[in-house]
DNA sequence: GAGTAATTGCAAACCATTTGCAATTGTTGG
DNA sequence: CCAACAATTGCAAATGGTTTGCAATTACTC
């Protein structure tokens, strides 16, 4: 399998989505879409963030995960977790070290972890 | 830990909120707001059926989980896991065999694993 | 560089969820 | 059992994130 590219998953290489992508790639970290496109500099058209994430995602190039009051979206070399901060909402990653692959008879399982906790400096 | 009601948490015991948590126990499989509304026959308002979800969660009566897609709440003694399947919708539940207590340094770590897969069924 | 289809920006449309408020209801004390 | 009061509901309007139609623009091919 080769690299997942943009062009070649046969889209057009453009401004919004280099942008979005480049953004991602940063940090590493799961962004809102608003989130994307305020850092950004609302140099584009909420929308065209929007399709820009609908479209990476599709081809599988970005990860989305979804919390009761949040979607982000997230670039990594595969999906793992993230462990988000009940007070200060700080972000980390967390390695994924499951196997799922036989759940109830059902085949071609994917999961999706979502862990939320107090940091130590908000523990105290 | 006493047992959990609505009328020990200081909230009165309305037909609203009885109608959503019947519905709830009837099967424990998760819903969303809508389609409990509609189960109801429409009976109550939706604003209610939300305002009900809201507070059975908040006394930790019912969970909620939350997919890309849609939201669901589903009563439980303990929150456990469920798995969707990503062509018929199905759903059921996986007891949770997890310990995140300890997650990077962070502490009082709660999770929630959601699973896709393809059904027995809809593989064929 | 021209031609063409894909993509963007914009504004309007959508849709789930929330909210303000007057009318109704559950609960408590008498 | 009833009155009194606060909590709750129904309704309709507001909200807010996301999507969509369409004309204008852009990326890619030859």
């Amino acid at each position: 399998m080769d690299k997942i590219t943009i062009k070649g998953a046969g889209f057009k290489l453009t401004k919004p989505r280099l942008a979005v992508l480049d953004l991602l790639a940063h940090d590493h970290l799961p962004k809102t879409a608003r989130a994307i496109w305020q850092s950004l500099g609302s140099r584009f058209n909420l929308a065209s963030v929007y399709r820009a994430l609908h479209l990476l995602e599709k081809i599988g190039l970005i990860f989305q995960e979804t919390t009761a009051k949040e979607k982000y979206y997230y670039l990594a070399k595969q999906p793992h977790h993230h462990i988000i901060c009940r007070r200060c909402q700080k972000i980390e990653c967390v390695p994924c070290h499951h196997d799922f692959s036989k759940v109830k008879n059902f085949t071609d399982v994917s999961h999706q972890l979502l862990l939320t906790g107090l940091c130590p400096k908000c523990n105290k």
